[in-house]
RNA sequence: GCCGAAGUGGCGGAAUGGCAGACGCGGCGGUCUCAAAAACCGUUGAGGGGAAACCCUCGUGCGGGUUCGACCCCCGCCUUCGGCACCA
């Protein structure tokens, strides 16, 4: 067997086989086995998979091969999520169908996928565009109706220009659209809702998740909880529509007696009510120029404050002072009241907007060494109170609660906590994506369509051009239906669903993918949720990560699943950039095609390589020549697998005890690796272990090798490098003599009697450095360290003269002497 | 501005209180070849000393500190990258 390393040949040869034995379709029990769901991110059917696919994939695929080999049954399913705009804007520029488009990209990339050889169950593959699935989705929602957790509402909303649709608020990035890059506007439409604020505290305490910290941090700010009060503000003059009162909220309750100002936010209900016949020509022109405004421009933090008078005042309560109301784009409709008590003496936006118009700006907690002068800027740290009548003397911090308290009594306002999340907006004015299934009718109003009757399908006969409304308001056949409660003629919800819906459960489907009369069975939701390791990028921190906890909780409170979190570790796994260090683009010329990789190199040095560049959190820039050290060590496993050494009968010489050591040890630092998604070292580990069993070969003339022992070591590492590499693993196993397939095998055990060294080589330090090294026994103490060090000549002379002060041994580390 | 992560050879990185630079790329020298490429072998942090085996000094973004000993822990900065950003 002296025959070259061929990549291809044996990887088609083994993918083959593999598909063809049914070697990774997972059942949902196998009796002495646990159960281990291990879960990649399923990609969005652009048309080819990338680098960043294979870098989130390949070792996802090794972990779950791992734990495979560690005793559990282990389901590792892969899927499309394939509906969204890109595949309607590209259809329409390729006067393509997006339906033909996406399933021509599924076909596509599903090839690109098996080429990887992970151990994808393709039994249980789904599609969010296929309607066996997207029926379930259809479902889900009809199950928050049901819960009261799906709304309808007016409220302004993200509207992008370009893709002619409204976002949630989660695909808005720097008041940009998160897909197209356009500058995202606020308009007020009437759309659908789901009730993510129901659940922001118990969303919020993700701390008990294996998840990395910057993730759950991130989640945390995004969610953004604020302790303050609800105070309400009389209006002088009741409104025409009967309002009396303005309400804010704020977390200093404590500078309540500083408040000169009142401001609403432009799109306040109010404005309009209270603004006086002399100031209604500005304020509405003030208010029409601020709903043009992008969100970058109303947002920026440099751009100076502007607002108008209302002509309308209220009043302070607790003072019975009369304070004017004014409208101001800085104040933000959608968090709190929208609407906001300023105080310009202790907070900074207040302070520059009373300079600005020359409003009054009164002291109520006093910075220290505060002598009565007016403030040159707002002083917003802790202080004694001031002018706030019975308040006064009293530490800032402790005036929260007390004049929290005093509102309370006097019903003017109460302790309240406020979120920064905001409710998700799931509706969306486009074509490819699962039809909302709700039915409007004339008499009975908003009627669920009943069950039995999922999907609505989405119909294909469609003119999917966008216009701002979907495009199914324009199919007679599709709008037009009988109420399903009286029978009279209705009409049905036009929008289809934000994708992130069907992003948001597939994990739940795949524990049961072929079930046609629920979205999946309790057993099989026993059987395999919640996911033990979830693995895709952290740019989905705040969308899907989010989401998808947010679903699952639905889905418990619905009664389909226990548990209350969907991911019980999720890694973040670093980005893959362009051989120039920058993101990888079309349009910098810097993609690595991974089909290109794969023909070149094969699909397991491609993979390892992914996995030798660095720590996976950290991703980093794809060097195009550094893939050939990982080729030159495949071959050089090859050549150590299959062309053997000179052979001796030696079980208890040093050498076999040495060689064995390392065999052993290896298998520990690759297990540790693996534990910690330390695949780098991992394959690095690999490579040594390879490179002595190379040399002990190629001395094994004069050195024979014992062949219990060098069996053992070529037996561990096709074992060791079996997640890494499946395909030569598999390929050196058979033929090594051993039954299909290296990937059913037991994963190997170190033995801790090997691990142990006998002797040990240790550094012997003086005074902290190091001068020379000794032998010494493993289990040597330190006295007897100490005199064999001191016995060598060189440590003798740098001794001679002086007084060891102490020592210092670190048991099979280090000695060091430290003199006086 | 706030929150988070990270700064180590020419490059990717290793070492989380104990021999800094494992493993790999690249470079240099060699084998093979008419030659080149590929492949393989050796070598490779910087500076200095020695004929040589070797020896000495410096060295992990910067400045301090703790310790017998610090890339690692503590304090103060600088830089880069991510996230959030008028959230009352």
């Amino acid at each position: 067997m002296t025959d070259r390393y061929e990549p291809r040949e044996i990887e088609l040869r083994w993918q083959a086989r593999w598909a063809e034995s049914g070697l990774y379709q997972t059942p949902d029990q196998v009796p002495g086995r646990e159960n281990w769901y291990a879960l990649t991110m399923f990609p969005y059917t652009s048309g080819d998979l990338h680098v960043g696919h294979w870098f989130t994939m390949a070792p996802s695929d090794a972990l779950a091969r791992w734990r495979r080999m560690s005793g559990y049954n282990v389901l590792f399913p892969m899927g499309f999520d394939a509906f969204g705009m890109p595949a309607e804007n590209a259809a329409i520029k390729g006067g393509m169908h997006p339906q033909d488009w996406t399933n021509a990209n599924i076909e596509r990339m599903r090839g690109q996928l098996q080429s990887m050889g992970a151990m994808f169950d393709w039994s249980r593959e789904l599609y969010a565009s296929s309607p066996e699935y997207y029926r379930w989705t259809q479902w889900w929602f009809l199950q928050m109706v049901r819960l009261g957790l799906a709304y309808r509402a007016k409220a302004a909303a993200n509207w992008c220009p370009s893709c002619q649709t409204v976002l949630a608020n989660e695909q808005v990035s720097d008041g940009n659209c998160e897909r197209c890059d356009t500058a995202v506007v606020q308009r007020s439409m009437e759309q659908w809702f789901l009730r993510t604020t129901q659940y922001a505290e118990e969303l919020l305490h993700n701390e008990h998740l294996d998840w990395p910290e910057h993730v759950k941090v991130m989640q945390r700010n995004w969610i953004g909880r604020s302790e303050g009060a609800e105070v309400a503000f009389a209006l002088e003059s009741p409104t025409a529509d009967g309002s009396t009162e303005v309400r804010v909220f704020t977390t200093r309750p404590d500078t309540l007696h500083g408040v000169t100002f009142m401001v609403l936010a432009p799109e306040h209900a109010l404005v309009s009510q209270l603004v006086t016949a002399e100031q209604r020509v500005a304020v509405e022109a003030y208010v029409e120029t601020a709903s043009y405004e992008t969100d970058i421009e109303r947002q920026s933090t440099e751009r100076e404050k502007t607002g108008v008078f209302t002509g309308a005042y209220c009043v302070n309560r607790l003072t019975g002072r009369r304070v004017p109301i004014w409208v101001a784009d800085y104040v933000l409709v959608t968090y709190g009241t929208g609407a906001v008590m300023a105080v310009p003496a202790h907070d900074e936006r207040d302070f520059a907007f009373a300079q600005k118009y020359a409003l009054p700006i009164e002291v109520v907690i006093a910075p220290p060494d505060w002598d009565g002068a007016p403030l040159d800027a707002a002083y917003t740290a802790p202080g004694n109170m001031v002018h706030s009548q019975q308040f006064d003397g009293m530490t800032s911090t402790d005036a929260k609660g007390a004049i929290t308290r005093y509102l309370d009594e006097q019903s003017w306002g109460h302790a309240t906590i406020v979120y920064r999340l905001r409710d998700w907006l799931v509706s969306r004015q486009r074509y490819w994506g699962a039809p909302i299934p709700m039915i409007y009718c004339e008499a009975c109003g908003l009627v669920p369509v009943p069950e039995d009757q999922l999907p609505v399908l989405l119909p294909y006969d469609v003119e999917f051009l966008p216009t701002g409304e979907s495009p199914l308001a324009r199919s007679e056949a599709f709008v037009n239906v009988d109420c399903p409660r009286c029978g009279a003629a209705a009409r049905r919800e036009t929008d289809t669903m934000d994708t992130f819906m069907c992003s948001s459960w597939y994990f739940m489907r795949y524990a049961d993918a072929h079930n046609a009369s629920a979205a999946l069975s309790s057993e099989a939701a026993r059987a395999w949720l919640p996911v033990d390791q979830y693995t895709g990028g952290a740019e989905h921190a705040t969308m899907h990560l989010l989401y998808a906890r947010f679903f699952y909780k639905m889905a418990r409170d619905a009664g389909v699943v226990s548990g209350d979190e969907p991911f019980t570790r999720y890694f973040a796994q670093g980005q893959i950039l362009g051989p120039d260090g920058r993101r990888m683009s079309k349009s910098r010329g810097n993609v690595i095609a991974p089909d290109s990789q794969v023909e070149r190199w094969g699909a397991d040095t491609f993979r390892a390589y992914l996995m030798f560049l660095g720590p996976w959190e950290q991703g980093g820039p794809y060097d195009v020549d550094g893939i050939v050290g990982i080729s030159r060590w495949l071959h050089r496993v090859w050549s150590v697998a299959t062309d053997p050494p000179t052979f001796a009968d030696a079980p208890d010489s040093p050498e076999t005890r040495e060689l064995r050591a390392l065999v052993h040890r290896t298998i520990a630092k690759v297990t540790d690796d693996l534990g910690r998604y330390r695949m780098n070292t991992m394959v690095s580990a690999l490579m040594e272990l390879t490179n002595a069993l190379q040399r002990a070969r190629d001395e094994s003339a004069h050195q024979p090798v014992d062949r219990a022992a060098w069996v053992e070591a070529l037996d561990t590492l096709a074992l060791l490098i079996a997640p890494a590499c499946p395909h030569i693993a598999e390929e050196l196993w058979a033929r090594a003599g051993h039954e299909y397939s290296v990937h059913q095998q037991s994963w190997p055990i170190a033995d801790p009697a090997l691990l142990r060294r006998l002797s040990v080589e240790i550094p012997v330090q003086v005074d902290g450095r190091v001068r020379e090294r000794v032998e010494v026994p493993a289990e040597a103490t330190a006295a007897e360290v100490r005199a064999l060090a001191e016995a060598l000549p060189k440590v003798a002379e740098l001794l001679a003269g002086r007084e060891v002060a102490r020592v210092v041994y670190v048991p099979g580390r280090l000695l060091n002497l430290v003199l006086r």
